[in-house]
RNA sequence: GGCGGCAUAGCCAAGUGGUAAGGCAGAGGUCUGCAAAACCUCCAUUCAUCGGUUCGAAUCCGAUUGCCGCCUCCA
């Protein structure tokens, strides 16, 4: 049974959806004004891999992700740039595309652009006003929060302690600080459209009530987001949402908790962060997602940076997902040459530490997908097959090779949940063989020219030649690895 | 000031009442011409501290200490 962590009632609960066997979930994507960092990456990862989950139980999903690409930010930085803000957004929506694809983020179902949902925001509004809960200022529209009474529900507060804390400044405009803006005027050169009150755009709130109720109705089934959205963002959500609809709004909220950088929060406010392009030089993106979902998703994750002055940057934890990486394509690879060759199997048993270990990764992901959790389960079948493939006496034949095909499929399985392996493990391999190669300044054919002379070597029994070989190799970094056919190699 | 979270081995980390998963590092071993990889074994009588509840607590309650987040744009 599954059970999901809900914000609004802090609880674990069963997954109860709107209509069995499907779930609607609505995540709030990204304001596209600039390239996403580690934390936008959790967030997107988490929920890929929740989506990723419950289809692989045979849920049917629709999974909705907008883009923000009508905001303050957007607009102050393409006048920084000296350009048109719907050009800016653009550029980074395909950036954003392009950083998740590496991560293995599968898109979602819709992935709607505020700028193309302007009728159906002005419409909510409308409702809101309606409904008596919403009022103009010379064209700009303001929530009036006070008049929600259930207001604060998500985040545990009460009106009178945000007031008493704000500090923010308050708008001559609104009729009480905490009340925020659906409907923003027009000023001189900002994108806009025509609305009731005059030329003007969506306030932030307003896009995800309308946006999620358009495409998965209003009782949808989850709505998640980073931690940092529950107060105000997600709480003004429901607010407006209820307000206009008159029902309640969405049924489990989720929400990811931080990525911190040196034990501080990640922040592009504080210039404290590195985007996952600068990331991606560094380490695969594969051993970043790895790194990602080796921590519960509602726990803070750290990572630390060391600075190893002309070598850069290096970051200590992404290093040993990095390693971690290496052994599962490893072991695949492996897993793959032995059994390219080999014919099915029949029908009959396989290991039962496999069928364990497998209800074991299965139990972690009902339990509010604890990946980390699950990941122990997992490393016991990578442990598995290299112990069957190094071993041939650990099991009889028969048994054995069933094991070995069952764990080729199912380690399949496990990694379209995790979205990781996506890659031919060869492939993945050779490419790190390649990069290293080239940060090195290592030309690969040498390499394999100076395996070959020591083969030779090696079969005319001259030792002393060989091993002055691998000592010429390791000088340059390069490792090599004598298996019974042939030589592989690597880079410490 | 208000609200909330966290504290588990050298490091990362799972674990919300039944006697401490997993990874990295470390030690020993198997295999190997040597080595690497892989595999095997070992590595927290104990979960920040002090009290309490309970047959039983890392888990529940109270207090203390330390760290962090939100209350303003933020993933």
């Amino acid at each position: 049974m599954l059970r999901l962590f809900d914000t609004l009632t802090k609880k674990k609960q069963k997954l109860l959806t709107r209509e069995d066997g499907k779930v609607s979930i609505y995540v709030c994507g990204p304001t596209v004004y600039d390239y996403s960092h580690l934390g936008h990456a959790r967030v997107y990862v988490v929920f890929d891999t929740v989506v990723r989950y419950l289809r692989s139980t045979g849920r049917e999903v629709r999974y909705v992700r907008n883009f923000t690409d009508v905001d303050d930010k957007i607009i102050a930085r393409a006048q920084e740039r000296g350009m048109d803000p719907m050009a800016l957004a653009r550029e980074f929506i395909e950036a954003f595309a392009e950083d998740m694809d590496r991560l293995n983020v599968s898109r979602a179902d819709v992935e709607p652009l505020v700028s193309e949902h302007v009728p159906e925001i002005v419409e909510v509004i409308e409702r809101i006003q309606e409904a008596g809960l919403a009022y103009e200022s010379d064209g700009t529209v303001f929530f009036s929060v006070r008049g929600h009474e259930a207001y604060g529900k998500l985040s545990g507060r009460n009106l009178d302690d945000l007031r008493s804390g704000a500090r923010v400044e308050v708008d001559s405009s609104k009729r009480d600080p905490l009340d925020f803006a659906l409907w923003k005027a027009a000023k001189p050169g900002e994108p806009c459209w025509p609305s009731p009150w005059g030329e003007g755009r969506p306030g932030w709130h307003i896009e995800c009530s309308a946006m999620s109720t358009k495409y998965l109705g209003v009782d949808f089934d989850i709505h998640g987001g980073g931690m940092d959205l529950i107060f105000p963002h997600h709480e003004n959500e429901i607010a407006q949402s209820e307000a206009a609809f008159g029902t309640a709004f969405a049924r489990y909220w989720m929400h990811n908790g931080f990525v911190n950088l040196n034990a501080e929060k990640m922040s592009k406010s504080t210039g404290n962060f590195f985007t996952l392009r600068e990331l991606f030089a560094k380490v695969e993106p594969e051993a970043i997602r790895l790194f990602l979902l080796s921590v519960q998703y509602r726990h803070p994750i750290n990572f630390t940076v060391e600075d190893h002055g002309e070598e850069g940057a290096r970051f200590p934890d992404l290093e040993e997902a990095q390693v971690r990486t290496d052994y599962f394509y490893e072991t695949l690879c492996k897993l793959e040459e032995l059994l390219a060759p080999m014919k099915p199997p029949g029908e009959g048993d396989v290991l039962p530490e496999l069928l364990a270990a497998r209800q074991s990764f299965s139990e972690a992901m009902d339990d509010d997908f604890n990946t980390a959790a699950a990941l122990a389960p997992t490393g016991e079948l990578f442990r598995l097959a290299n112990r069957l493939m190094e071993e041939p006496t650990f099991a009889p034949k028969k048994l054995r090779r069933r094991t070995l095909w069952r764990l080729r499929h199912e380690l399949t399985a496990v990694g379209d949940v995790l979205g990781l392996w996506q890659e031919p493990a060869a492939d993945y391999l050779s490419r790190r063989l390649e990069v290293a190669a080239r940060c090195r300044g290592v030309d690969p054919a040498w390499v394999e020219e100076r395996i070959a002379a020591r083969a030779a070597a090696r079969a005319a029994r001259d030792f002393s030649t060989a091993d002055a070989i691998r000592q010429e190799l390791a000088e340059r970094g390069v490792e090599l690895m004598d298996s019974a056919q042939t030589t592989r190699w690597r880079f410490a």
